[in-house]
DNA sequence: GTAACTGCAAACGCTTTGCACTCCC
DNA sequence: GGGAGTGCAAAGCGTTTGCAGTTAC
């Protein structure tokens, strides 16, 4: 999705298309980790000093109930914002927390399988898979 | 496990067997939800009316530090606890936030397909799926 | 022009911490 | 008897809220 389809996204649901709304959306997409609110807070100061946490807070959520990212709670009380909405499997870290997308062919074939066995309207999904990556070995 | 059995991990790994941890251990694997911190406060004060919140929370980490219990954190800042470690498929109902497990022939196979598939030590995960249950179509 | 948004600061709620008293072993 | 555990209250910290000034449209 390029800048002018979100701000349209934006305006068609009644939002106003801000710079800063832009500058955090381009932010969790260049990623493919999933960033914190706090990384994200301390990346937007860098162009934008005087943004505040209330702002980034405020535009998480936006983004939330447009359906562009997916809001991952964890146990230590930390959230991680995840851009990649399509059905993947989070492989976490259990050392460093690093998180990588992973997808293949038996992945979707499950995910077609399980979607058919179960006789509901499945309306999200989280697999999270957690194992030490090369650096922590 | 039975209460001789629990007893005998706690000294094992250094810690007292105590009323508390024991009616906590028992409150959770009598349900098949997944309580949150302060359902099981309020479950525990019926009985022990004079527990406090910190022995719940100490409890709780005791418990998943032995790895009886899974920490599942949520969007909403929400925290539950499920004591399945075994894989199965959390289904969440997007509106009223119940949870109920699921297994079945094709979520085992897939599971063992993914840990070949995987060429790492996987030591642990958690599968969500998100829809709307009966009481709230 | 005006309604929505930003930035700031205060309020909030859940979790953790510190400490004296108590209980397991 | 001694050290770990409990209960209580205070502190901590991430998130939310309220509001005056600002910006998109």
């Amino acid at each position: 999705m390029d800048d002018q389809e979100l701000f349209a996204l934006f305006r068609k649901n009644g939002y106003k298309a801000t710079t800063q709304r832009l500058a955090i959306w381009k932010y969790i997409i260049s990623r493919d980790d999933h960033p914190s609110t706090d990384q994200i807070y301390q990346a937007m100061k860098v162009d934008y000093p005087t943004i505040s946490l209330g702002t980034i807070y405020k535009t998480l959520h936006l983004l939330k109930d447009l359906g562009l990212i997916q809001e991952l709670g964890f146990n230590e009380g930390s959230v991680r914002y995840d851009p990649n909405t399509e059905f993947h499997i989070n492989m976490i870290c259990s050392k460093c927390g690093e998180i990588v997308d992973y997808e293949s062919e038996n992945t979707k074939k499950f995910w077609s399988t399980i979607l058919s066995e179960l006789e509901v309207k499945v309306n999200g999904h989280r697999f999270d898979v957690y194992y030490e990556c090369d650096d922590c070995k």
